[in-house]
DNA sequence: ATAGGGTTAG
């Protein structure tokens, strides 16, 4: 009874007599405090705070919700909006929704995002600018097609910068640069002006689609319209030019930029990697010079390169780093790393690099049977195919392509066959040319020749140069060469990259013993002034990678070379009976691909 | 007091 009273009496003072220096009810410090822990990463700390008020309003809870969401803990955001939902007397605002939004497009949740625009239409707070963008966000972001965004955005009555550039990014990260760029171009036309944000995100789409011609036309407006000194505009025009293999641009780009930060490195560093990953480990060590520390993005691209060059005692390196900095537990590292081990010839710890793992996705499957694929291991690689999909991961086109290379160098043709055809059937992938190319592979290995002839027959469209390249060394191995010549009239009515059919060709005839027509061939190629680069092949010795072609007679360190090849023919000799070609005098196989 | 878009890894 006296509590009561006492309570009413506090109302009563509060309500029409506030004193001036004890406001009631929450603690605008204690909000304000809270997001600046945010903004400092502390985030046990807000969580500390907002725990102890005795009072939350909106504002408050907001704050935490948003603070997660910009922390990336989207999943613990969502669930602080969850429990302000039951607990909170008060509704949300826009500021709730915005940031509730941004966690559902951050835990990629369509389902839990319908329901904030749903419970948004009912508080009659959508058309606020807020709002609509950042649900235009989420439906980009969270589903199969652009079609609800799209529509999410033809609503919005005054479209702004923040508008366009989220549709233009919606159709870029999902692939379609083309759509991107074509959004932009309408922007430009009907009423906003280019801004960093749209810029950079147009030329990514340049990037994506491979127009370079388009990315230099953006280049030279940014010249003119003095974003040179943005970063992240800089960035993605480096960027750019490295996917559209134009490097020396990027390197000017990359001398010309007054100010750079770690992703203008990252970037430069995997723009090198494919092409030159001798130049990408060069530059990764001018930027520990220049006093940047690498992150998870530049070690995975060193890494890649490493693997590249096959230098396992550099990656071993790398991978020291890696568990110093304590970003072992990163999932694209990891990746990385089992592929690096793979390529550098170690699958035992690329092996355990997979069962070690907390978590795996698509590409660490991929990765584990590619490995398994290229050391010979085509029973394992099937098996984890099957586990895979067992744990819930749907294949796509690449795991499909690993599988089928390693039943194809494992001889597993029917295993192989069987996932050809549930690709199709269960999964709905239609196959491109690189998966026709591994099926002719995998047919003709098997001297299966006839089917392989058969299936490109059969193919829905024009079968490139991997397909018949398939073809033909199967027309090698099993020395068909009619056939073979039957397959080179094709690919060289494809066109005038050819250089690497008349070698096949010419080593056809020369593994069926006709020396004359394989100097007739390799004359009509010095004719051409055409050069196919030689397959080359690799061995570590004493920490140094000595790299060789067939027949070599006078690289760098030969003796070591050779050295260690016939410790290598020994050991086969030992294990299996295996007779090997005269290696020292190959006459016929120099250009012959690896 | 609380909310928005852009750049780097297979």
């Amino acid at each position: 009874m006296v509590k009561n009273s006492l309570h009413w009496a506090h109302n009563c003072t509060t309500q029409h007599n506030p004193p001036p220096f004890q406001p009631k009810g929450p603690s605008i410090l204690a909000t304000n405090l809270i997001k600046s822990y945010f903004d400092k990463g502390l985030i046990k700390e807000a969580r500390m705070l907002f725990d102890e008020m005795p009072e939350r309003d909106v504002v408050a809870w907001t704050a935490m919700i948003a603070g997660y969401a910009s922390c990336n803990h989207h999943a613990r955001s969502w669930v602080v909006f969850c429990e302000m939902m039951r607990k909170s007397k008060e509704n949300p605002n826009a500021f709730t929704m915005s940031s509730a939004l941004k966690a559902c497009k951050g835990t990629n949740s369509l389902s839990c995002g319908g329901l904030v625009h749903g419970l948004a239409i009912k508080l009659g707070i959508v058309g606020c600018i807020y709002v609509d963008n950042v649900l235009l966000d989420m439906y980009a972001a969270c589903c199969v097609t652009m079609d609800d965004a799209y529509l999410v955005f033809q609503e919005i009555h005054e479209k702004n910068d923040v508008s366009w550039t989220t549709l233009i990014a919606g159709y870029t990260h999902r692939g379609d640069g083309y759509t991107g760029l074509q959004a932009f171009k309408k922007m430009l036309s009907e009423e906003s002006e280019a801004n960093a944000f749209s810029i950079s995100i147009a030329v990514r789409a340049c990037a994506s689609i491979g127009s370079h011609t388009c990315g230099r036309q953006i280049h030279a407006s940014v010249v003119k319209h003095g974003f040179e000194s943005n970063i992240p505009v800089m960035n993605s025009i480096l960027d750019m030019y490295c996917r559209c293999s134009c490097l020396c641009e990027a390197n000017q780009c990359f001398h010309g930029m007054t100010e750079r930060n770690l992703i203008t490195w990252n970037t430069l560093i995997a723009g090198y990697e494919k092409s030159n990953s001798h130049e990408s480990l060069y530059i990764f060590s001018r930027m520990e010079c220049e006093g940047f520390s690498p992150n998870c993005f530049t070690l995975s691209s060193v890494m890649a390169a490493c693997a590249n060059l096959a230098v396992l005692s550099c990656g071993q390196q790398v991978h020291g780093s890696i568990v110093q900095r304590g970003l072992d537990g990163n999932l694209a590292l990891a990746n990385a790393l089992l592929d690096m081990y793979a390529k550098c010839g170690n699958i035992v710890d690329s092996h355990q690099i997979f069962t070690e793992m907390s978590l795996r996705d698509l590409v660490s499957w991929t990765s584990m049977m590619l490995g398994y694929g290229s050391h010979g291991y085509g029973k394992e690689a099937v098996e984890l195919f099957d586990e895979m999909v067992m744990s819930g991961i749907r294949p796509d086109r690449i795991v499909f392509m690993a599988v089928l290379s390693a039943c194809s160098h494992a001889g597993l043709v029917n295993e192989g066959l069987s996932y050809f055809k549930s690709m199709i059937g269960d999964y709905n992938i239609t196959p491109n040319q690189e998966i026709y190319g591994c099926v002719v592979d995998l047919l003709g290995r098997a001297g299966r020749v006839k089917e392989a002839y058969e299936l490109i027959e059969g193919m829905p469209f024009k079968p490139d140069e991997s397909v018949w390249g398939a073809f033909l060394g199967a027309c090698k191995a099993h020395r068909l060469p009619n056939l073979g010549k039957l397959a080179t009239k094709r690919v060289l009515d494809l066109g005038p990259n050819v250089t690497g059919t008349y070698v096949m060709l010419s080593n056809l005839y020369a593994a069926d013993g006709k020396w004359g027509e394989f100097a007739k061939m390799r004359k009509l190629m010095r004719g051409m002034g055409s050069k196919k680069e030689a397959g080359r092949s690799w061995v570590e010795v004493r920490n140094q990678v000595c790299s060789f072609v067939v027949g070599d007679k006078m690289g760098a360190h030969i003796e070591w070379v050779y050295g260690v090849l016939d410790m290598l023919i020994l050991h086969m000799k030992e294990e299996a009976e295996y007779v090997p070609p005269d290696l020292h005098c190959s006459t016929y196989d120099v250009a012959e691909r690896t």
